[in-house]
DNA sequence: CGGAATCCTATCGGATACTG
DNA sequence: CAGTATCCGATAGGATTCCG
């Protein structure tokens, strides 16, 4: 992925009147100048995809490798087994989340990412550094943009 | 539970072990990754700064300076003022947007992103680059991780 | 202009129990 | 082992109405 999001974070104090009609860094295209959220909007694809409670841990035991069912109730003990199958049902419907199953005995089920599934990675990085900096910056004011 | 990823280095991964099994990028936690959503996990952090239904819209809005209330109804015509008022408390509450107002009149009141707030700025910007990946790779499944 | 107060419904997520 | 089936309380968020 070649999105410079890492560095470039000294040009934010644009704050003022703009003289164009919008930040290009921002909001790359037309898609993502919308007036309303609209499933389609690339925003809201990402986050739908990393929506849910649980989500995110899922998705990181799952970059691990196939897991299991169970295998993924013993990493994440305190998710039951019915939203674990809501997520990993949800996953699938949007294709991040394939299952390989063998039915042969003993049952052996497997939920792997698939390519979109891997796709992921940089946000959940990137959702981690975020989360760091707003850790940092909570608490000794939060500093204001430039005053008029 | 502080995470030693704290110090925050340029590296995103960077922990004591280093014959684990899991991702260092990924998961840069300490003596061992969360097994459950917690407040102060970084990610939920993130997740939890840009939650809700209009909030990416909404600080999308506020990137480009500080506005008022009704100029954000105009730019979001459909973001009924109840919802509006409900993320712009939240956004306050969790430090990323603050609040000045003029009680002359008419009443003029501005939103402002703090630091706080324009640090979610990357964020933005790699939601909007993973959802775009998410809608090119969709439909024609994806590649399996390497199994164990 | 800039909101707060209500009301109302759909969905979410947890607990529990049962099945192939 | 790998799920499904129900039930249920708690929010989310939209519509509407009213206020300083």
């Amino acid at each position: 992925m070649r999105h410079a999001a890492s560095e470039h974070s000294a040009d934010v104090g644009h704050q003022r009147e703009t003289h164009t009609s919008w930040d290009t860094e921002l909001v790359p295209g037309p898609q993502g100048r919308t007036h309303r959220p609209e499933a389609d909007c690339p925003v809201e694809v990402a986050l739908t995809a990393v929506s849910g409670r649980w989500t995110t841990l899922l998705l990181r035991e799952l970059m691990g490798g196939p897991r299991g069912f169970t295998e993924l109730r013993k990493l994440l003990p305190e998710l039951s087994a019915k939203v674990l199958s809501d997520r990993l049902r949800a996953l699938q419907e949007r294709g991040l989340v394939e299952v390989e199953r063998q039915r042969a005995f003993p049952v052996r089920t497997r939920y792997a990412l698939t390519g979109a599934g891997q796709a992921l990675r940089p946000l959940l990085v990137e959702l981690y550094a975020t989360g760091e900096a707003l850790l940092r910056l909570a608490g000794h004011g939060g500093g204001s943009p430039p005053a008029p």
